[in-house]
DNA sequence: TCGATGAATCGACGCTTGTCAATGTATGAT
DNA sequence: ATCATACATTGACAAGCGTCGATTCATCGA
């Protein structure tokens, strides 16, 4: 959630230009990868799918369209905010989830 | 290796629009996330993007700068073309290995 | 203050994955 | 035909991951 330390983005200053153009080094491949890693999971696709078309979510709403249990969305939640691919506001009793569109530019523009 | 049935793009027909515009289903999911799990590995990375800066590469000229041992690089090289990103063709004893544009810009596209 | 509710954490389980040594297979050179 | 070389496959092992039940933590309403 946001009051959570999220420690994904301490790259979003400069890493990965285009994967294509030239030879990744080790350390920023190993942070691609554990972004990557976050799309790599059925549920965590559909997840961020679902937050993304929704514009705003609440976990509430994720359980049921998902199929999976509490824990299990808790962690898919957390994998996803790690890579910095969502944030959560916590408002009242509930959390709210938003994609970071920066943050998939920044994946997108590594396919490059 | 280009011989070998590569079944990853029986998918470049129509799948997987815009991951953001409206929710995946499962189906969809299930594939999108075995692509980005090709993509969710740091050495597999270095691979596709050694293969991609050079244009064309000969498998005898992977397995140093990646410091993997060669069965190794033949397993994530076999993960690569499943996935549908990499083709291999064998000439002489060589195998040399391109990458596919058009199925990076499908994974791209669906980033959107 | 207390009970109820939503979400994070913990512990455990089975399955998947990355890695390598050993072996198999195909191609080229002698 | 035989040997050397390039790559694939197999088998095995450790580490990582997805999942859930049980528990804990935090917030709100009565």
């Amino acid at each position: 959630m946001a009051t959570r330390t999220a420690r994904a983005p301490e790259t979003t200053d400069g890493c990965c230009g285009p994967l294509l153009a030239e030879p990744l080094d080790e350390a920023h491949a190993d942070e691609l990868a554990s972004q990557f890693a976050a799309l790599a999971d059925p549920v965590r696709l559909r997840l961020l799918s679902l937050i993304a078309s929704a514009g705003e979510v609440c976990s509430c709403d994720l359980q049921e369209p998902l199929g999976k249990s509490q824990p299990t969305i808790s962690h898919h939640t957390r994998v996803l905010v790690e890579a910095g691919l969502i944030v959560g506001e916590k408002r009242g009793r509930w959390v709210w989830w938003r994609v970071v569109p920066a943050e998939l530019d920044r994946l997108r523009a590594t396919l490059r």
